[in-house]
DNA sequence: GTAATATCGGCAAGCGCTTTCAAGACGCAA
DNA sequence: TTGCGTCTTGAAAGCGCTTGCCGATATTAC
């Protein structure tokens, strides 16, 4: 029984209507159809397991319903909060979510984006993204125009600066605050698992520490900045670099919790050398709860910043692009103990 | 300048050639067109910014290209490792990937499938799903039966039994060969967090490990198999339900590794009735390798199994349907030391 | 040089749905 | 009974793309 799926025209002729009518009674946005013939139709769409063909109903309305979101990628470790955030938030809000993964590079970026404009998208949400060099951006941003001349709603999740809403999270203000608070705990020598060189995010975070540190009047030498990969692995293996340049080192901040998990694991199998070596981080996912000792990290609302996107998507287009800024906090745990208590006099190595 | 986007036509007039011929030079799938006109078309495609209507392509040609991947949940925690697998083997195999989040009903499952039908997605996984009661799955098969008379290709990933194509991992031999293990280390009294009552990888999982504890002679009474949700924080607060109850426990079970780290985080922060009890997961998630103690698990080669799954979905539709198994084995660490060298002789509360 | 054949291009007919527009059905007041 | 406004309904014109078919042109063979 090969028998092709029903059309709107098998459910109409079996309701006895024509398919305008069924349409209409299918489609709870259209208006006036006898209570009669709706039930009819629905009946008949039901006895045929009828479901309407998207994409020729998005062909014939000219945008499709529902969020689609770019991520670079998707982690095999921890879960990506913001995304676990976006699913909620979408499913409160009854809106279809499509999860794009795009590789990491800007033409990837570009290239998701075309797509979503091909599929005719409602609303598009990206997030981080962005780089320091701009030929890069230029292109991503040419590419939202065009999807917002067709008709669509972008939401970036990221830092400001671009002609588009923005959810915003204070990362230099975190980071700074961050800084802070290590230094008000004793610690004085640092290093920094940076992430990309190029990246927006990171780099508002490196720099948000060092100003953090700077006004606390600590310094910090360049080559304590370790770029390389955003990952936990890369983090793993740049904090074994540290360890093994063997400098003075009392804490590590890495710019998101799974590079720091990295660091953490890598000094604990590194034996005596990775004793009594802080470790901060960024983000506060949710998995730091089953990790010893507890990560010291910048925790973020991101529940709420996945709800302020959508918020922001689902209203009229301003004139002007909104900016929703979302502050995190500093929460100190574990790995960052107290040294002005239990002053640790160990292995300084330099 | 808020000129809609170009259409096809827009290409073709600026190329000075058809619609069709515009469309078969933009596509590599139709014949022949001479490299002249195909270099204008494309020449005229990049200077508009074309980009195809997909929608319009799709009830055009009747389906559409990409997996589509339908998952219960997004978790908030750890990855699902398997859905980075999938990302990762489409990725290599250049197929678009749509993750959609259906909630864990039933009903919820189906409405995904009628919905990737809607949308003429070429195929479609599904991970998990399904339960012991077999009024919601025969509704699911309904709805995929229909899917695949639609023209789609369906892999499950989950248990076999079904009529579609199928990668299935050895649930029950992985949690028999665990449960023979740990009783060769010297543990003899368990307790099981087996997740939903009536999910069957849990069941599965739980069945056999309680086959491998019988067959090593270990008894095991139904008030120490907990059910619950099949979550980190069910399993956390059911461990702790354990621990209250102060029964003698030298092992805990947990049905996946998230809800064994719940566990291992409740004995950690329930003090010294906690302690000395091991702990044993399931999946060899990525992120056991930042927890302390490393967590003794069953492997799972999640790529393989992605890979598998798309390598199915890929090849032509057989007769009857295949089901391939991939196997697991046990991994040792130091959530579940062994008792015969170091006999510990804490606690026996009962 | 012409005939036979292979290529390529364009016309036009869809794909399955929505929506405009005009006409029909109906109710009520005059 | 007629006239007019209101509600429903169906015919048909799209939405933007692909593709079968046929004629035009280029290529090769004789």
């Amino acid at each position: 029984m090969d028998s092709r799926s029903p059309r709107l025209v098998d459910v109409a002729r079996r309701a006895g209507v024509s398919t305008a009518t069924a349409s209409r009674a299918l489609n709870p946005t259209t208006r006036g159809v006898r209570d009669a013939n709706r039930a009819r139709v629905l009946a008949a769409a039901e006895e045929l397991g009828y479901t309407t063909n998207l994409a020729a109903q998005t062909v014939a309305r000219g945008r499709t319903r529902g969020v689609t979101l770019i991520v670079k990628a998707m982690p095999d470790d921890y879960a990506n909060p913001m995304v676990a955030g976006v699913v909620n938030a979408t499913h409160r809000e009854g809106l279809p979510l499509n999860l794009v993964v795009a590789g990491s590079g800007t033409d990837d970026l570009v290239r998701a984006i075309d797509a979503a404009r091909g599929r005719r998208a409602q609303v598009l949400m990206t997030i981080g993204g962005r780089f320091v060099d701009d030929r890069g951006t230029d292109k991503m941003v040419t590419a939202l125009e065009r999807y917002e001349a067709d008709g669509g709603r972008v939401v970036l999740i990221t830092q400001p600066g671009l002609p588009f809403d923005t959810v915003a999270y204070a990362n230099r203000e975190g980071a700074k605050e961050l800084a802070r608070t290590l230094v008000e705990l004793g610690y004085e020598h640092f290093a920094i698992l940076a992430g990309f060189a190029n990246g927006l995010t990171q780099r508002d975070r490196t720099q948000g520490f060092l100003e953090g540190l700077a006004e606390s009047g600590v310094e910090l030498s360049a080559d304590r900045v370790v770029t390389g990969d955003f990952t936990r692995d890369a983090a793993y293996a740049a904090a074994g670099d540290l360890v093994r340049r063997g400098i003075r080192l009392d804490a590590i901040f890495a710019v998101n919790d799974a590079m720091a998990l990295g660091a953490l694991s890598l000094l604990r199998d590194a034996g005596p050398r990775g004793q009594g070596v802080a470790v901060a981080g960024f983000d506060d996912i949710k998995a730091l709860r089953d990790v010893t000792p507890g990560l010291t990290t910048v925790h973020l609302p991101w529940d709420d910043v996945a709800a302020e996107a959508i918020r922001l998507a689902l209203s009229e287009r301003p004139a002007e692009p909104r900016v929703s800024v979302v502050r995190g906090h500093v929460v100190v745990r574990e790995s960052t103990p107290d040294r002005r208590m239990h002053p640790t006099a160990e292995g300084e190595t330099t």
